[in-house]
RNA sequence: GGAGGGGUACCAAAGCGGUCAAAUGGGGCGGGCUGUAAACCCGUUGACUUCGGUCUUCGAAGGUUCGAAUCCUUCCCCCUCCA
């Protein structure tokens, strides 16, 4: 039996609100479409709260369909109120060019780019943005959008609730957005764009806009704002974003942030993130927990990094997990016999590891019972290391059962 | 513009002249149990230290005092009520 797109999106809990879900599923099993999803450039690259909308690229590729990526150029100079408390800071225009640049290459990774029926097209709405006739795009498209609707959306009606600013200029985000989708419908013949919940404002504002200034049929279809079972967004940690980034996040520890998923999200997350059939994700269901993390993590990160760095990871997790050795994989930071001379003090080698910043933090982990080198646990803080803890040139040091550095003797 | 209330560590919140590097809760980190999960239990949570102490921190700047998060002055910011 052939799937549809929209049913294939439910089934994956993607599926959070469509302006007219039968209609566009109609449509879109008739013809093959194109649709787009605009991604804000305020960082220097995507992480996994993005990911989510990237494999509903990859789905539109899936069933024929066309994706258009638009890298907000424009948008991210205004900066939209969406969920946002506080007026961000202004980017400058060369940052902002820097972000589209390296946030690009990442859809080109998830993106197949070989079929030319569904190769991605890539927008920057500065294109068109930046060269609006302010007088001509209040007449044109100002028109249409009343103050007071505006002020009943989420995004704005919020921060007039809690009293906190907002400018003129952040007031104006939604039209702008809007105007994107018209001009991509106008432009590309794009007739859906997709987005997270948070968007559906915006969202709306564009398909009306399409309605009420060429008369045509538009459509929007949002994401759930995924919530993990412990409560807290997904994809934020202590130790900061969760990259799609190489440089930025190494393979090794994309993997680790899968296989660490909360057992209750393992089910959701194979469905949402991997190229897993549904039929298939059933029938493992009921495998054990941990085999279907690693599966999680090594589709995840096979998709991102490739096979071979999720092989790689793999390997290495369970040399040190389970192994008590170490994997080529965990972070090495080199060293010259010279500079390790008659011995270096404990503390000061965690200090260099960077798995801990201060001298007290430590003091205090030694005490705690949670520094070991080469998987024997440090209960005396004037340790010395020398040469002899080295064995092949390596000393694996850790912090707490998943923190791993590896010193290597360089001559 | 008038009247009050408040700004304390990552967050929330106590303290209101010395015993305060600052109660308590959350979060974080570590340990235990386990499965690299959840729940639970324990420890820890400013920096440096020769472990005796030393230094920096309670919105900002000054002042009073032997001694200030705590009292005074000025300034900045937030909230509530009235106009």
């Amino acid at each position: 039996m052939k799937n549809s797109f929209i049913a294939e999106f439910k089934e994956r809990e993607y599926f959070n609100q469509c302006t007219n879900s039968e209609e566009l599923d109609n449509l879109m099993n008739n013809k093959k479409i194109n649709a787009y999803i605009g991604f804000d450039c305020t960082a220097q690259s995507l992480h996994v709260g993005s990911l989510l909308q990237i494999m509903c690229l990859r789905m539109l590729q899936k069933f024929g369909h066309k994706p258009i990526v638009l890298l907000g150029g424009g948008t991210t100079m205004i900066g939209d109120p969406s969920g946002k408390e506080e007026t961000r800071k202004i980017l400058s225009t060369k940052e902002i060019d820097k972000n589209i640049r390296n946030i690009k290459k990442v859809f080109q990774i998830f993106l197949n780019t070989k079929n030319t029926k569904t190769k991605p097209i890539y927008v920057n709405n500065y294109k068109w943005l930046g060269k609006l006739n302010y007088i001509k795009f209040l007449r044109e498209i100002g028109k249409h959008f009343t103050i007071n609707k505006m002020l009943s959306f989420d995004s704005v009606k919020l921060r007039l609730e809690r009293e906190q600013s907002l400018s003129y200029m952040e007031f104006n985000y939604m039209i702008l957005q809007a105007y994107d989708f018209l001009e991509l419908n106008k432009k590309n013949n794009c007739i859906v764009q997709i987005g997270g919940s948070d968007q559906w404002g915006n969202i709306v504002n564009g398909v009306e806009l399409i309605k009420r200034s060429s008369s045509k049929q538009a459509y929007g279809l949002t994401t759930p704002l995924i919530t993990l079972a412990s409560g807290t967004k997904m994809g934020k940690t202590e130790k900061g974003a969760v990259w799609l980034d190489k440089k930025l996040l190494s393979p090794y520890d994309y993997w680790q942030f899968w296989r660490n998923t909360d057992d209750r999200d393992v089910v959701k997350f194979l469905k949402m993130f991997t190229d897993k059939e549904i039929s298939e994700i059933e029938s493992l269901r009921n495998r054990n927990i941990n085999e279907l993390k690693i599966l999680l993590a090594n589709e995840t990160t096979s998709m991102l990094h490739g096979k071979v760095a999720a092989k790689k990871a793999e390997e290495t997790a369970k040399k040190t997990f389970s192994g008590g050795s170490y994997g080529d994989d965990l972070p090495v930071i080199n060293l010259k016999k010279n500079d390790l001379g008659s011995g270096i003090n404990i503390i000061d080698i965690v200090i260099k590891s960077k798995l801990l910043k201060s001298k007290n933090e430590v003091r205090r982990a030694i005490k705690n019972l949670g520094v070991k080198v080469n998987n024997i646990t440090i209960d005396e803080a004037s340790l010395s290391i020398t040469i002899n803890d080295f064995k092949e040139n390596i000393l694996k040091l850790s912090h707490g059962k998943k923190n791993h550095v590896l010193f290597k003797i360089i001559n």
